[in-house]
DNA sequence: AGTCCGCTGAAGGTTTTTTTCGTAGAGGAG
DNA sequence: CTCCTCTACGAAAAAAACCTTCAGCGGACT
């Protein structure tokens, strides 16, 4: 019988895999096998059944399982489980940043698409919000509370960004109108006043159209806010308040498409900050949309509720 | 024949417990039963077998073995996997969840409601690439694939992704129409053949408007394709494919719109996979699709170019 | 050189998990 | 109100994973 009077380690906060690499030099040779194997790769070894690791590392199951009752569990299974807690903590992620930067490829294989997809997508979320200026932010919703009337420009997939926030603005009650081609945008432009503003969104800030209108606007006296990736572009320089998102550009697409997701969450924040500040008016407002959709018998209409608020504890029901 | 260690979806890094508590509603009576256990003591629970949690929960273990495959994972070890991997997790960092959990107040800074709703927005991208189920996935690209059309169906905020999903999909010189309320679509229902397919995306998947407008289809043998945050609805029953987005619902705000913006990343992966697996002929199509776009002298388009391949080194120009 | 000691993998036994199948109960139609 | 259908549920059989036993083999010590 093997000594193994190394440690009764119970559950958490050991440090399993330092703790195999210490009792390396006492393990025989086909325990050594799957030590090492569990070192090199400790993901994908938590991964996999007995029989597989026995494969995998040249062995037995019934290495396996001396292995894991000699560095103190009762089978492989409570081994496995102390190297999955293991992994998590250390935040092992499986695939490196690099790899996922290296673009997509014909032959990359669906599961690899979808890694590479959301990765750049979730990341454009978390840098924009980082990067975020709070002075600009708070001006902009200064500037929205203060406006009679909102509008809204966006081309192309920007202007799905400007109908949503028009959506999530008129839910509170706030004047706003989207518009998607400069041709309505111009002819619209007496709608609003001075003091009044306009929101570009254009992920380039380059495109003319969008150049022209907020020229226009401008040029009445209108507030141009400007939602861009751009960090410097013909529409910044014209605009009075620039917020800006920062999708970085892959090698496998363009960043058009995470830069638009990062413009949802800026305008989502915006919506929220907006709402919280006239915490007392957008609760009647919003009260009296629930009411309204609620009044379609038995119809309920996606996105119906918020994006807002909620004080009380009470779980949001009839949502899902 | 045994599948090698493969893993279809990463472990880490989701929110099990938050997925669970959101997709409460749509569990049967037992599997409830189980998800209270789950809930009211993770930790306790992650170290019973399937027959003690069976017994401890009040029902039986091919219960257990189906409300683990109801929340997407093969059987009950990987599920315990995943719910030991979350609670290491949420030992070290209990403040970031319970942060994020915490909901906006009427007097947190707007510091505090960008990250949170970042985080938000982040992870919903995130857990829905890690629990997207490969084989539905690449089952629906053989359906685009193999459809001469392809109708897309979305009400309110996700009728911007049908809109989006639309675009990116005639840019792949793909057929595809989308439409935003059920009168437009049932209209048109004779646009699409047997063997064509219909993409419906919800939030919820109970909308009655959704409803019937699968049906409708689905009765001329059009192929359903579902996009969804809802485990199990009326939608979900009805569609031949399904695809899960997992956006949490937290207490500050529905989870509308993290689930649209989980939407946006699905119906993009999607279209990179379409492109991927049809380079050549994608590969003429975007070329005409640039040069169309370029010929507007000094006019450019935001998010013209792809959301596809690039294969040689050249950066997409004309796109910054 | 012979014997002993203990590691090793194969085979068989045990536990755990998954699948199948019959039943009961809810909901809808006649 | 009754019958029918359709779905959820759990019991039990089937499958998988796991553990134990045992014989063989190689090295070490006498």
């Amino acid at each position: 019988m093997k000594k193994a009077a190394n440690s009764p380690h119970n559950d958490n906060f050991s440090d399993l895999i330092g703790e195999i690499r210490n009792s390396f030099n006492s393990f025989h040779a086909s325990e050594a096998l799957i030590a090492s194997c569990v070192i090199a790769d400790p993901v994908q070894v938590s991964k996999m059944n007995i029989s597989q690791i026995a494969t995998f590392s040249n062995t037995s199951v019934a290495s396996v399982v001396r292995f894991s009752k000699a560095i103190g569990y009762k089978g492989y299974p409570e081994f496995r489980m102390a190297l999955v807690s293991e992994v998590s903590r250390l935040g092992i992620s499986e695939s490196s940043i690099a790899e996922l930067d290296s673009g997509i490829t014909t032959d990359d294989s669906i599961e690899e698409i979808i890694k590479k997809i959301a990765l750049a997508d979730s990341r454009a979320i978390q840098t924009t919000a980082e990067r975020l200026d709070v002075k600009s932010f708070k001006k902009v919703v200064d500037a929205w509370d203060r406006a009679s009337n909102i509008g809204i420009f966006g081309l192309a997939s920007s202007g799905y960004v400007a109908m949503d926030l028009q959506l999530k603005l008129n839910r509170q009650a706030k004047n706003a109108v989207a518009w998607r081609d400069a041709h309505t945008a111009l002819t619209s432009v007496s709608l609003l006043k001075p003091g009044d503003c306009l929101v570009a969104i254009s992920h380039s800030g380059t495109t003319l159209d969008v150049v022209e209108v907020i020229e226009e606007f401008k040029a009445r006296g209108i507030t141009i806010i400007l939602i861009t990736n751009a960090i410097r572009s013909t529409a910044t320089a014209l605009a009075d308040i620039v917020l800006h998102t920062s999708a970085r550009e892959t090698t496998f697409r363009s960043g058009a498409t995470s830069s638009r997701i990062a413009q949802l969450t800026v305008v989502d924040c915006l919506c929220v900050a907006l709402a919280q500040r006239n915490w007392s008016g957008t609760k009647s407002a919003l009260d009296q949309s629930r009411t309204a959709v609620g009044s379609r018998s038995g119809k309920k209409i996606d996105d119906s509720v918020n994006s807002s608020l909620t004080p009380t504890k009470s779980r949001s029901r009839g949502q899902g």
